[in-house]
RNA sequence: GUGUUCGUAGCUCAGCUGGAUAGAGCAACGGCCUUCUAAGCCGUGGGUCGGGGGUUCGAAUCCCUUCGAGCACACCA
């Protein structure tokens, strides 16, 4: 279906054309006074000076030639030179209709479908999720979900930190408390045991405790590092730790993410590049992109139209081990290979950027990816807590975000049981779905790349700009369409009708602007414009709901015509919700 | 030091490819529940958009400068 906006502005920018302006005048937006019109064109003032006119004499003679139109309520001219528009009430209410016919609600797929892969989680293996992996879940499992939406081809891919030094000091740990395990024998020929010799629990108490040894302990950190470069040179009893540690993490990091409702469609890691790295190094020296310098292997990354000095993309240290770039670079030759992608968007911390740069430059110069494939960063900022530092527990370290959420769930709940008479069981499972929704509306409300607050009284309070409003409006909507079909009444019977008050034309405007509205949220790569529009969109409905008696309604068309409104405006936050990434209960 | 991001109401944030009177929410104050969930709705107060200069008919928005804050700057990821 085509935008409204669009619409509107293939019917003004043909006048201005017929009057003999350029066509890039007739460009049309929302109108910010409300009060004066509903859709606004600034063109006849941007283009004053070429037509040596004065705008108002433009905008007037554009006005003329839109007059009659059946698009239009009304279109004025006014001083210095604004067109204003009102939309027919009826073109509207058609409009509505025609979203409500569509199962897309009225917003077309991309027209060039590609195939995109998404980077984001990030969690590494052995150590709990904290609340820095929040971000990275939250905002890529919503672009992925706007993007397939889109019709885009997506792949999510976790990117497990699961190589390095970790390794080897988790399985030296291991080796101190368990020494006779048959990993650790190099005579052993056998079948290594299916079971692991460890928990999740255990595990996330060993990496920490090895950390800390060998930060004091010189000979413990020398034996980590040895145990890293013979998983890395495939001692098979390192190995099938290595597959242990991996199921163990894996399972419960897929446990962790499910309670977010964030999903992967690939759970590789670091150490799916590894097999890469050598051939890749090899290609890079013999092609002369890579040289020796300062005892590092390095490749010159710099450009001409830099404004800083890019230091060289290091491919491996002067000791002949690989780094996170090398790992990230041979990432996307296996990605190249399997899924020819025509973008990879990485979800990560913004402070990461230089060596995205670095390793995107990296990857083009050298052939990895071809120059089509676009590389985005989507870099993110610090959650910080009231303070405005970052986030911690307060004895000042990381919160784990298991302990987060089950803060906030606990909050949400003694809430719902407050003003309900639900039971405990649908009380629980209802603070569950509320509280993701406030954490997730709550980091996705702002935009991606700034530093946010978490403020956990803010975001279980409940007021104004929140998730549970949100779903609170969306409850109201369910409740009455529940009561309607329980009077025997048909929900698919009947049509919008034009719009009868100021508040019912509000919210018609307001839905009809969703396919706008999410499009834009797609070509930015912004979600929060999704959470601006369903908070207007909410807001519009509330106001609406005020005033407006839809269950004593005795009039029967008009009626029907309120629940088809109400239908649209279900579905559309539905929607909307749904590509944020949370849900709305049935009652709160 | 170099680069980069940011500075909007007491607080948290929108708005930024230039357009009319800079918007929300929270907090404060005042209204609205015998009627579809008051987690709501309506209203009041609160701002020289960090400071200064420039471009423009017009600047929160673009450019320069200055102050302040965060972050990053090859052998950790």
């Amino acid at each position: 279906m085509q935008e409204l906006i669009n619409v509107i502005k293939d019917e003004v920018t043909k006048a201005f054309v017929e009057c003999g302006y350029g066509e890039k005048y007739g460009y049309v937006t929302i109108s910010n006074r409300p009060d004066l019109c509903e859709y606004q064109c600034n063109g006849a003032l941007a283009c004053a000076k070429e037509a040596h006119k004065a705008p108002i004499m433009i905008a007037n003679e554009v006005c003329e030639k839109l007059q009659g139109n059946k698009l239009f309520a009304s279109v004025e001219a006014c001083n210095p030179g604004f067109l204003n528009m009102k939309i027919s009430e009826e073109y509207l209410a058609d409009y509505n209709n025609k979203m409500l016919d569509d199962d897309r609600l009225g917003l077309d797929e991309v027209e060039q479908k590609k195939t995109i892969m998404i980077d984001y989680g990030g969690p590494n293996v052995a150590k709990p999720l904290h609340v820095g992996h929040l971000r990275s879940a939250v905002i890529g499992e919503s672009i992925k979900r706007i993007n397939r939406f889109m019709g885009n081809e997506v792949i999510g891919d976790v990117h497990l930190g699961d190589w390095g030094l970790q390794m080897g000091l988790i399985i030296t740990e291991l080796r101190e408390r368990q020494p006779d395990l048959v990993y650790f024998d190099p005579d052993y020929k056998g079948e290594y045991p299916k079971e692991a010799p460890f928990t999740i629990s255990e595990l996330e108490e060993i990496y920490p405790t090895a950390s800390g040894k060998s930060k004091e302990d010189e000979a413990y950190k020398e034996q980590a590092m040895a145990a890293t470069y013979e998983l890395q040179h495939g001692n098979p009893g390192y190995t099938a730790l290595l597959q242990h540690i991996l199921d163990v993490s894996v399972t419960d990091l897929k446990r962790n993410y499910e309670n977010l409702k964030v999903s992967f469609d690939l759970w590789k890691g670091e150490s799916d590049a590894d097999p890469y790295i050598p051939d890749m190094v090899e290609k890079m020296k013999a092609d002369g992109y890579a040289y020796v310098s300062e005892g590092a292997l390095v490749v010159d990354v710099a450009e001409e139209s830099d404004t800083k000095e890019i230091p060289p993309c290091m491919i491996l240290k002067s000791d002949g081990a690989a780094l996170y770039n090398t790992t990230d670079l041979a990432t996307l030759i296996w990605r190249e290979a399997d899924y020819h992608p025509d973008e990879v968007i990485y979800v990560v911390d913004k402070r990461q950027e230089l060596h995205f740069v670095q390793v995107f430059r990296c990857a083009k110069k050298t052939g990895i990816v071809p120059d089509s494939t676009e590389l985005k960063f989507v870099g993110f900022g610090t959650m910080n807590g009231k303070d405005g530092k970052p986030f911690k527990t307060r004895d000042g370290g990381v919160m784990r975000l298991e302990n987060l959420i089950s803060d906030i769930n606990e909050k949400m709940y003694s809430k719902i049981l407050e003003n309900d008479t639900m039971s405990q069981e649908e009380a629980e499972k209802t603070s569950k779905t509320v509280a993701l929704a406030a954490i997730k509306y709550g980091d996705l409300s702002n935009q991606a790349s700034k530093d946010y607050i978490f403020d956990i009284d803010r975001f279980t309070s409940f007021e104004g700009n929140t998730g549970p409003y949100i779903l609170y409006t969306i409850v109201r909507m369910k409740s009455i369409l529940a009561k309607y079909a329980q009077s025997g009444k048909s929900v698919e019977a009947g049509a919008i009708g034009a719009p009868e008050t100021e508040s019912q034309k509000a919210l018609m405007l307001e839905l009809a602007r969703f396919n706008t509205s999410i499009r834009n949220a797609y070509e930015e790569t912004a979600p929060h414009k999704i959470c601006a529009y369903i908070y207007e969109l909410a807001n519009a409905f509330n106001k609406f709901y005020h005033e407006t008696k839809i269950l004593g309604e005795e009039d029967e068309k008009k009626q029907a015509g309120y629940i088809k409104l109400l239908q649209l405006t279900k579905q559309t936050l539905e929607v909307c919700i749904d590509l944020l990434g949370f849900e709305a209960p049935e009652r709160m």
